[in-house]
DNA sequence: ATATGGATGCAA
DNA sequence: TGCATCCATATT
């Protein structure tokens, strides 16, 4: 059921903004409501463990960002702005405090399933609501908290290799909704993908 | 352009 | 305890 080598913590143990460029083609795999949901990532920014006042763990561990000082390759989803989950992956060795976030993926598997948990009925225009964002994408995938903190595995959720971005259509932006370290070059996306979230 | 929503973290 | 802020979305 599963395409592709499913990611190690070894993938993850390494600079962040390597492994948010190399995530990019990857797919995220989950079982919902006992349907296979695949989805191929296409967008992700890199929040570091270093002089980036915009990562969460910028402050050190507090409750909220325990799982981002833990071992890399875990699942740290959090709450924000009163309505949404964001989807994140732990990087680096443990205790470092550094994660890449999931903006924006395109559907391979389980489209039905991911129309009706996103609440949308489905049209030409609505599919590319349905994952072209960071909290959509958690929406159409069934993330939420319960998720937090877990290593990578089936059938709650893993990553595994998908059909790799060719080198030439990667670009590499600075980061979207920050107020914060702004001017970093940290958001990684397949070029000419209509699911790549819109600024 | 604007309303929306709750958790988080820090000041008081 | 109070309040500004926060990696966004849907609707006007």
């Amino acid at each position: 059921v599963v395409a592709g080598e499913k990611l190690t913590p070894q993938f993850f143990a390494r600079a962040t903004p390597l492994v948010a460029k190399d995530l990019l083609g990857k797919e995220i795999v989950r079982k919902v409501n006992n349907v296979w949901l695949r989805a191929r990532i296409v967008e992700t920014e890199a929040y570091l463990c270093e002089d980036d006042p915009a990562c969460h763990a910028f402050n050190g561990p507090t409750k909220r960002t325990s799982v981002m000082f833990g071992p890399p390759g875990r699942i740290y989803v959090y709450f924000i702005y009163g309505n949404y989950f964001m989807l994140n992956f732990v990087t680096e060795k443990e205790g470092s405090g550094a994660a890449v976030l999931i903006r924006a993926v395109e559907p391979v598997e389980g489209e039905t399933e991911m129309f009706r948990l996103r609440g949308l009925t489905p049209t030409s225009k609505s599919r590319i609501q349905l994952t072209s964002g960071p909290a959509k994408l958690c929406l159409a995938l069934g993330v939420d908290k319960t998720l937090n903190g877990l290593p990578l595995d089936l059938p709650h959720l893993a990553v595994v290799q998908g059909r790799a971005v060719p080198e030439e259509k990667i670009r590499v932006t600075t980061r979207i909704g920050i107020s914060k370290a702004k001017e970093l070059p940290l958001r990684f996306y397949e070029q000419g993908n209509p699911f790549v979230s819109k600024k």
